[in-house]
RNA sequence: GCGCCCAUGGCUCAAUUGGCAGAGCAACGGACUCUUAAUCCGUAGGUUGUAGGUUCGAUUCCUACUGGGCGCACCA
């Protein structure tokens, strides 16, 4: 047998007491506990169960013990409750055992509902069972409530540790937990709702020979049998575009997308989106779909559409200002960009202090001075609606304007939350667009789309008018949780791999 | 990719102008059958992220590296 020799002091004690366990022919990794409550259950029906025998089972939180009687938290996944455990109750031996647990451990209870003289729902423990032995010590958070204050001591909040080992962030700060129980309603929420509307869930490639459907740099991968390589999708549409062709009046998707740029508190390489594609309507009809639909999950989730992100407040419900994009950059540059030429444009961008050297075209050059100027005083909840063309090489021409397409993007607490339009079906126009996004790769844009000449084929068989959208989740996610930052909202955030040690990382470079 | 900041027992944090690395919690031993940040007495725990440098002496100053945070760039 390999002995722990790398154990810490703390980690040998529980290695120890674990022999010490076995020796007293306590099996500490058992099988199975069977439960009749939860936690929760427990504290909730007092009235009904007072006096009555409950089995719970969970992980010790805090320990208290004095002699030859002691008080635990057990937490399970729903709430905690504390145990009253006995020498006189569970006897001598099973006294013992209970002494060599830690808080880590988990452990099922049996025993009488009662209240301790201080009022708190307890269980007196007839028998106690250990589950599963803890060899690692959990960061001690300590708590206790005074004058209505819940106070917490020495909380677990070093934010690495916290990302990387994301179990213990869970185990130990309760709200963080709360929050992916929220994640997990908002999606439910959604899906629900596009349920409800009739839509078909679906899901499409991940694996993509031609990535499409938004400017971004892909991650390549190989298949090795077929000997070509592969991209990881950095959206959907393009696939779900193709099921409206094939007959299909709605199809929607919930999916992991990557991308292969920056990280920060808004971006991580892969994040989650839902996109839905509604044949014979339009991005009008997007819009009011968007605003329900936030607005309902709002109100499921936290039971108002009212939302607080950093000290500021808003109200979701509809409906959302809409604002034009042009409209928009008058607004906050007093500059009316409509109608001018490129040339007229780059020297108002010049003005504006925009580095319009580095923007290939007159859509870019409105699309940094709008992210520059307007973007971040977008709080309120507010679509920008009709983009130049040159930045949306998917969406249709607008009904009143050719230099425009029907689209627009729904922002929230100056974050864009979304992206949708009234598709282009119209199959020449699509080649038209896809060799002018061609054209735009030659000259250097790497983030410019690919052609796609299976995706104008299906086009070429004939598209339905439709409106598409795409939600980006964890955005979403963040503004009805008020976390701060994308890694808040996901489980596991890419981070870099953790140090290897000091001899094995030689053969670097070369 | 660039700039600024951070890294000290298991956790949360100290350490004066460079002068013996310390506390609380957790742990370990003892007391304690209604405690709840349990309490009381005692004990142990550290190559200060890594590798160099300056110095009689470095947690502290310098350089490089690793990891993280924030901002910028890129994007959703």
């Amino acid at each position: 047998m390999q002995l722990p020799e790398d154990y810490n002091e703390l980690k040998m004690i529980r290695y120890q007491k674990i022999e010490e366990l076995k020796n007293m022919a306590v099996n500490p990794y058992p099988y199975k506990f069977t439960r009749t409550h939860t936690a929760k259950d427990v504290v909730k029906q007092y009235d009904e169960l007072g006096g009555e025998q409950v089995s719970v089972a969970g992980r010790i939180m805090s320990l208290r013990k004095m002699g030859r009687a002691s008080f635990a938290h057990i937490v399970d996944m729903h709430g905690k409750i504390q145990i009253y455990v006995r020498e006189d109750k569970i006897g001598q031996d099973n006294y013992s055992m209970f002494r060599l647990l830690d808080i880590g451990d988990f452990v099922g209870v049996t025993g009488q509902v009662f209240r301790t003289r201080t009022g708190e729902t307890s269980i007196l423990v007839t028998q106690l069972t250990l589950l599963s032995k803890s060899l690692r010590s959990l960061p001690i958070v300590k708590e206790k409530v005074e004058a209505g204050q819940h106070l917490v001591y020495d909380k677990f909040s070093d934010v690495e540790m916290r990302y990387r080992q994301r179990y213990v962030d869970l185990v130990v700060n309760p709200e963080v937990r709360k929050v992916f129980v929220k994640r997990s309603k908002i999606i439910g929420s959604m899906r629900r709702f596009m349920d409800e509307l009739g839509f078909l869930e679906v899901e499409t490639p991940i694996l993509q020979p031609i990535y499409g459907g938004a400017f971004a740099r892909p991650f390549v991968t190989h298949h090795n049998s077929l000997d070509i390589d592969l991209y990881l999708r950095i959206s959907n549409e393009l696939y779900l575009k193709r099921l409206i062709v094939g007959g299909y009046d709605g199809v929607f998707e919930f999916g992991k997308d990557f991308r292969n740029e920056g990280m920060d508190r808004f971006h991580n390489p892969e994040f989650t989106q839902m996109e839905l594609y509604v044949a014979y309507q339009d991005y009008i009809y997007m819009m009011e779909l968007v605003e329900n639909m936030i607005a309902k999950i709002a109100g499921e989730i936290n039971g108002t559409t009212k939302v607080t992100f950093q000290n500021r407040t808003i109200d979701l419900k509809p409906p959302w200002r809409r604002l034009r994009m042009y409209e928009a950059i008058e607004e906050k540059t007093d500059y009316n960009l409509y109608g001018k030429s490129e040339n007229e444009i780059r020297e108002i961008g010049k003005n504006l202090d925009i580095d319009v050297n580095a923007l290939p075209n007159k859509g870019k050059i409105i699309e940094g001075i709008f992210e520059e100027f307007v973007e971040p005083h977008l709080i309120e909840p507010t679509f920008i609606i009709d983009f130049p063309i040159e930045i949306s090489p998917l969406a249709k021409k607008h009904r009143d304007d050719p230099n425009l397409v029907e689209r627009f993007e729904p922002y929230i607490f100056g974050r864009e939350i979304g992206n949708a339009f009234s598709e282009l079906n119209d199959p020449i126009d699509q080649r038209k667009r896809f060799e002018a996004q061609m054209e735009m790769k030659k000259q250097g844009d790497d983030e410019a789309q690919v052609m796609d000449e299976d995706y104008v084929r299906a086009l070429e068989y004939g598209m339905p008018p439709t409106a598409g959208l795409g939600i980006g989740i964890d955005r979403l996610v963040m503004i009805l949780t008020g976390s701060p930052s994308i890694r808040d909202v996901i489980l596991f955030p890419q981070m870099r791999p953790e140090s290897l040690g000091p001899n094995l990382k030689m053969d670097e470079d070369v």
